[in-house]
Parts: structure tokens; C-alpha cells; sequence
DNA sequence: CACTTGACGAGCT
DNA sequence: TAGCTCGCCAAGT
């Protein structure tokens, strides 16, 4: 491999990206599924910085898929237009005061999924 | 250069 | 059941 500096932090955020642009239409997933998926489960912090870096990076991601894994929409303080609600409902998720609804039911799992 | 905050999660009390 | 603490690591101030 080529451990870089910060050029792994970097591949850690490309994953991200990637595990979060395979979430299929009408489903969501967490952060701690994301960080489960690369092994780091402690490190579910560095998945919604990784999320923050995409705003800035390529803003094509649907991000508003990842929730926390109360199923709530924290990263919705993050949004400037269209909330994640919006989004989520555009996807046919429904949500209700920044909740996911069923979202055990709708929950995505990299790791089963993928 | 050092301290604080932060799109979280899990464990313990 | 609910509230508090710790771990994780980076970015911003």
C-alpha cells in the first residue's frame, strides 16, 4: 500500500462516499453501520465528518440517506436547502419531526447488502 | 501550538 | 428507563 500522510484519511472518506452512494432509493443508513462496514465501529464520528468533507467535496452523494442510528435526522442542521426530510420523502421515506419512519424497516446494512 | 467542538455509538450507573 | 461517561479522531478557532 502507499500509507501517505493523510492520504489515508482520505481513502477513509472515499469509502464512505462510495458505501453511501451504493444506499439504494427509499432506504437509509447509519453512521455506526458505515464505520461497522469499514471496522472502525468506535469511529462513527469520522463517518459524519466524512459526510461534512462531501458538502464541500461533491455534493451528488445522497447524504440525507445516513441518519443516526436513532433513525434521527441530525445531519439536517447541515442542510441548507431542501431538508433532509424532503429529500427522505422524495425517496419515499417518510419522516415525521426529523424522525425516519419504520426505520428499522427501511434500514440499509452495508454489510448485509453489500 | 493548544483547546474545544462535533452528521455517533455503546457501555455503565 | 433515563441520564452520564468514555472512546475516536479530525477540523476549526
Amino acid at each position: 500500500m502507499a500509507p501517505n500522510l493523510a492520504s489515508d484519511i482520505l481513502n477513509f472518506y472515499q469509502q464512505v462516499y462510495e458505501i453511501v452512494n451504493l444506499v439504494p432509493k427509499g432506504r437509509v443508513t447509519t453512521y455506526g453501520a458505515i464505520a461497522k462496514a469499514f471496522g472502525t465501529v468506535r469511529s462513527s464520528r469520522m463517518v459524519g465528518m466524512a459526510l461534512v468533507a462531501a458538502h464541500d467535496t461533491d455534493c451528488n452523494l445522497p447524504i440525507h440517506r445516513v441518519v443516526n442510528r436513532n433513525g434521527l435526522l441530525t445531519g439536517k442542521i447541515h442542510y441548507h436547502r431542501p431538508t433532509m426530510q424532503e429529500l427522505l420523502e422524495a425517496d419515499g421515506v417518510r419522516v415525521i419531526n426529523d424522525q425516519v419512519i419504520d426505520f428499522q424497516q427501511i434500514f440499509w446494512d452495508p454489510l448485509s447488502e453489500l
